[in-house]
DNA sequence: CGATCTCTTGACCCTAGTCAAAATTGGTGG
DNA sequence: CCACCAATTTTGACTAGGGTCAAGAGATCG
């Protein structure tokens, strides 16, 4: 599926906290960079809720009108190039094309499941396993959205505001994973070792984001010309 | 919106622990009782990640083949009835009229932004805080479901799987909320006492489930004629 | 070559889990 | 109407995972 009649936004300043866009009448699109969606706690805290590759819808959760007010940011995690689609182009789009109606039910659907597994893992799952679970997802999504593969982008704070851990939680957590050789690298590095131990850890299903579908790759994502 | 050509399913057996449908064909409405979708993990302990109320779509998560699968059940919580509405049948009625497929919608997005908020307070906030919030939900979506709006029909161990901690600790905090009067009921009686106290503590958002729309009522309803 | 993020470490505390036992409640059948 | 059984609720004692605070050590960038 290609999508034609992306309006490039021009680059955000990001020291200013403002929200990034107006949802109302444009459907965002990540191009480049990582964003994630995250509510604003007291003291500059945050919790990030939805995290975005590019490729991904970023306001999902406020397609249409039918959609409750959110009080919900799209923020930049590290440096973002977002595409917005006009609604009203969009919606004629869905109506010439089934497939796109599909891949947008589809990346819904997606979304709900993300959401809800890290659900399930804030609820249920002790640090250890919330933060490899969470390393997982990113190095697959990041494959899938053509970045690295073997190493993680975020900082060690993102992943601790990502997982409802403390940073210095989050540190330790990672010391243990490398001592044990599931993750490699110092300092800021944050690098596979064993893959396969990692994901053992993790409770994380090989086919947690890969779906039986169109295709081996995840569908949900947009293939921008 | 009136929905007909639903199909009352015969009355399942609660000692069970089968999952109660297949849901490739079929949408699943909740026409009396209390449900919930739910992850079982071991030793019999469970994890709540929705809960259905009467005129809920139960398996939204799972309402068409681009829908990723989802490792969990549907469980009664208090004794159901459910109707199924037939996949195609339900398709040729979006179709037909779009009001419809604009509270399909709605729900979906109903769902996530609820499921979005019991991730923020999982992560977020403490227990009591999170018992506060989940008992000022279920309030307020059974008095729009046509159920109580002053005592909580589910038990503290159903709490406790919902808000993911342990009933014991669920149970101290019910103490708590009792003896500052934001409860009141004895024993199993989970009843308001102040309801304005027991939002302020939940940090409950009035407009938290009331959406601006067709109504004041909570739109993704089915009104079942 | 500071200034500023980010990461690391140590000490201490507190929320919530676990285990186990007892008290209540509700429902059922005789 | 009562006796019994199962499910729920309640209590107490103990434990541990993870938060907080604060200081120091690396990185990175202009």
């Amino acid at each position: 599926m290609l999508v034609r009649r992306i309006e490039v936004l021009p680059r955000i300043d990001r020291s200013q906290s403002a929200p990034l866009f107006d949802f109302k009448r444009k459907s965002i699109v990540l191009l480049s960079g990582i964003s994630c969606l995250c509510r604003l706690l007291e003291e500059g805290s945050r919790q990030i809720t939805s995290l975005y590759f590019p490729g991904d819808f970023c306001n999902l959760h406020s397609l249409n009108r039918t959609a409750p007010i959110v009080n919900l940011e799209l923020k930049e995690l590290i440096d973002c190039t977002f595409g917005a689609i006009d609604l009203d182009f969009l919606n004629d789009q869905l109506e010439q094309h089934p497939s796109l109606s599909f891949a947008l039910w589809r990346a819904v659907m997606v979304e709900m499941y993300v959401s809800r597994t890290w659900l399930l893992n804030a609820m249920q799952k002790p640090a250890m396993e919330r933060v490899a679970h969470l390393i997982c997802e990113i190095l697959a999504r990041q494959e899938t959205s053509g970045l690295s593969n073997r190493s993680v982008l975020l900082t060690q704070l993102d992943i601790a505001d990502a997982a409802g851990l403390s940073a210095v939680h989050v540190n330790r957590t990672l010391q243990v994973l490398r001592g044990i050789g599931a993750l490699s690298g110092l300092g800021r590095a944050i690098e596979v070792g064993d893959l396969e131990k990692l994901q053992r850890i993790a409770g994380f299903d090989d086919k947690y984001l890969k779906f039986p579908g169109i295709g081996l790759r995840w569908d949900v994502k947009l293939q921008i010309e």
